[in-house]
RNA sequence: UGGCUUAUGGUGUAAUGGUAACACAGCGGUUUUUGGUGCCGUUAUUCAAGGUUCGAGUCCUUGUAAGCCAACCA
């Protein structure tokens, strides 16, 4: 009899707070709808995980469900490449959407909300130029002015507009706006644009239109057609929302209600489509999804895990107050999550030689060594034991300092899933540099049948030299030297970590030719590692997820 | 000379008028065939000034600071 698992009484964010309100008095019959709207112009990032988490997760807490809607109304920027990579990420973070919506799916219902707009008195064709419309639109300190154009009647407002659609003006010429406050405080409701002239090919509805809705008579509508209960946005759109019920009221139509909360900001990173478009066309990284890129796909590729990204996400937490993660917080979840699923490994990335003076040339001892100690089910692996074996060169010291539970001569120490060895002697070429460690081995200290009664403080990873594969490893570091590059003075690009990335090349256990692009890998006291799909039958390359905690570097500085 | 939003440890997030808590980071210890993991402990917080109240992080007033708003972007 399993005891009922008792429901963690869990705090609510804001948000959750107004659903179970609106779920507890019998809104819109307690249905909770909620959408996630990315506009398909470039690649999803972590700050949209943090939304699809909060969208797809309070619809699953409240029994409510989640559309994906594609906002496409610029046709300039957006592209069906986009649409898929979208689609790919959601479904990889681990959710699920009622239905896969276009706002161009409503074009047709956008116009005739237009038309009925103009009929109703409130909107009007503007003859004035991008220029001209700015300058009377005033500033937030001061009213703008109406525009000459603003009291045309509906007849004449109609006539246009339907010549609009009809190609029948150039790009630029004319636009639909809303008829409502050119003294309003809030910018936004000063006659907004609502329907631009765009002579461009649009990804779905290809060319069958020639003006486009912007998005304030596209977000809010769309909401609306699709009985959205709670449309939940960032903070800068808090503006918007006066629009947003404005249109609702006017075209009486559901009314859908926005909610918004402060978006996620990274440590060491940029986050906004733009800056991170940029990174790729100005080849600063190698495409959206390099291991650098703080974007899912790069995530992804780099070895994060969804649940590391979904608990990460968790526990930041929503609200209305500007934040700066700490990256190493992400980096905490990831460690958390592949600390329990890694294959260890071994793999040296800085050989020196040890030759094993008392075990015999040409023999091989296997030893089978535990996968993961964290998972009792991970079983073990074979690697060979032989007469000359690597080490990493920084575990010997020929005069080492206190505790350093390592390598020095005469020391003891254990390799890992194998045997005791001690240094006898050393080997320097001409320049002084240390180049091979004699040592001898204990032959009954073999891991799980020591009998050998000694206690070593350290143990080594190391791998034979005979079976060892050459591997590439690409190490990561942050991609900008400023913790908010974007608030920093000037240009985000002067602040680039030009040495973000490091490859360097090592010696792998021969069961590493067996790796898998979707496996997780943990390089015995290295980091976590995964394939990178740019291996091939001549290399293999595997990508730093991220580095192990390292208390022993930090306790020497 | 505007409007809107927000202010809680180093970073985030809770506390819904009644003992300021949780996570990460930091620091110390312990376990360990990874100087990893685990476990234990610990440092540190209510923007300011007034007011209401038996009692204020929470309510009121006045400040201060930060963010957003003047794209035919979303």
């Amino acid at each position: 009899m399993e005891a009922a698992p008792k429901e963690k009484e869990k705090n609510l964010n804001f948000i959750e707070e107004i659903i179970e309100e609106d779920v507890k008095t019998g809104k819109n019959n307690s249905r909770v709808l909620t959408r996630f709207p990315p506009e398909p112009n470039g690649y999803l990032h972590i700050g949209h995980a943090k939304s699809i988490c909060l969208n797809f997760g309070v619809a699953q807490r409240f029994g409510g469900q989640t559309n994906l809607r594609f906002d496409d109304t610029n046709p300039v920027t957006e592209d069906t490449e986009y649409v898929e990579s979208i689609k790919e990420d959601i479904k990889w973070l681990g959710f699920n959407w009622a239905e896969e919506l276009y706002a161009s799916d409503y074009f047709d219902t956008l116009y005739n909300y237009a038309e009925l707009l103009i009929s109703k008195g409130l909107a009007y064709v503007e003859e004035s130029s991008s220029e001209e419309i700015a300058k009377m639109k005033g500033t937030p300190t001061q009213a703008g002015v109406d525009s000459p154009f603003r009291n045309r009647s509906a007849e004449e407002n109609l006539n246009l507009f339907r010549k609009m659609r009809n190609s029948e003006f150039d790009e630029g010429a004319m636009v639909l706006r809303a008829k409502i406050d050119m003294a309003s405080p809030n910018m936004l409701m000063r006659d907004p644009l609502i329907y631009r002239i765009k002579k461009a090919h649009h990804h779905r509805t290809g060319d069958k239109w020639c003006i486009y809705p912007m998005y304030d008579f596209a977000h809010g509508q769309s909401d609306s057609i699709e009985n959205i209960t709670h449309s939940v946005c960032t903070l800068e759109f808090v503006p918007h929302r006066e629009v947003y019920d404005w249109f609702i009221d006017k075209l009486e139509i559901f009314p859908s209600k926005q909610y918004e909360f402060a978006r996620l900001n990274l440590t060491y990173t940029v986050m906004s489509k733009r800056k991170l478009l940029q990174l790729v066309n100005d080849n600063y990284v190698s495409g959206w999804d390099d291991p650098r890129m703080p974007t899912i796909s790069g995530m992804r590729r780099r070895g994060y895990t969804a649940k590391a990204i979904r608990d990460f996400c968790d526990r930041i937490g929503v609200a209305k107050r500007e934040n700066l993660i700490d990256v190493g917080l992400l980096e905490f979840f990831v460690r958390d999550h592949l600390n329990k699923i890694a294959d260890r490994m071994m793999v040296v990335t800085d050989p020196l030689k040890v030759t094993i003076t008392n075990f015999p040339e040409g023999k091989t001892e296997i030893c089978s060594v535990e996968n993961n100690p964290e998972n009792p089910e991970g079983g073990h692996r074979e690697m060979p034991f032989t007469h000359e074996i690597y080490i990493e060169s920084e575990d010997f010291m020929e005069e080492p300092p206190k505790k350093f539970f390592r390598l020095a001569p005469g020391q003891m120490v254990r390799l890992k899933g194998a045997f005791i060895i001690q240094c006898d002697d050393f080997v320097k070429d001409e320049a002084g540099n240390i180049v091979e460690l004699k040592c001898s081995y204990i032959e009954n200290s073999k891991s799980g049948q020591d009998e050998s009664g000694l206690k070593v403080k350290g143990v080594l990873h190391w791998v034979s030299i005979a079976d060892a594969v050459p591997v590439e490893l690409r190490i990561y570091d942050r991609l900008f030297k400023a913790e908010n590059p974007a608030s920093e003075e000037g240009e985000f690009m002067e602040y680039i970590n030009e040495n973000s990335l490091n490859i360097i090349s090592a010696f792998a256990e021969p069961a590493l030719k067996a790796a898998t692009l979707d496996g997780k890998y943990q390089f015995i006291r290295k980091g976590y590692y995964v394939l990178d799909k740019d291996s091939n039958g001549n290399q293999l390359i595997f990508n730093q997820t991220v580095g192990l905690k390292d208390n022993w570097a930090k306790a020497s500085n």
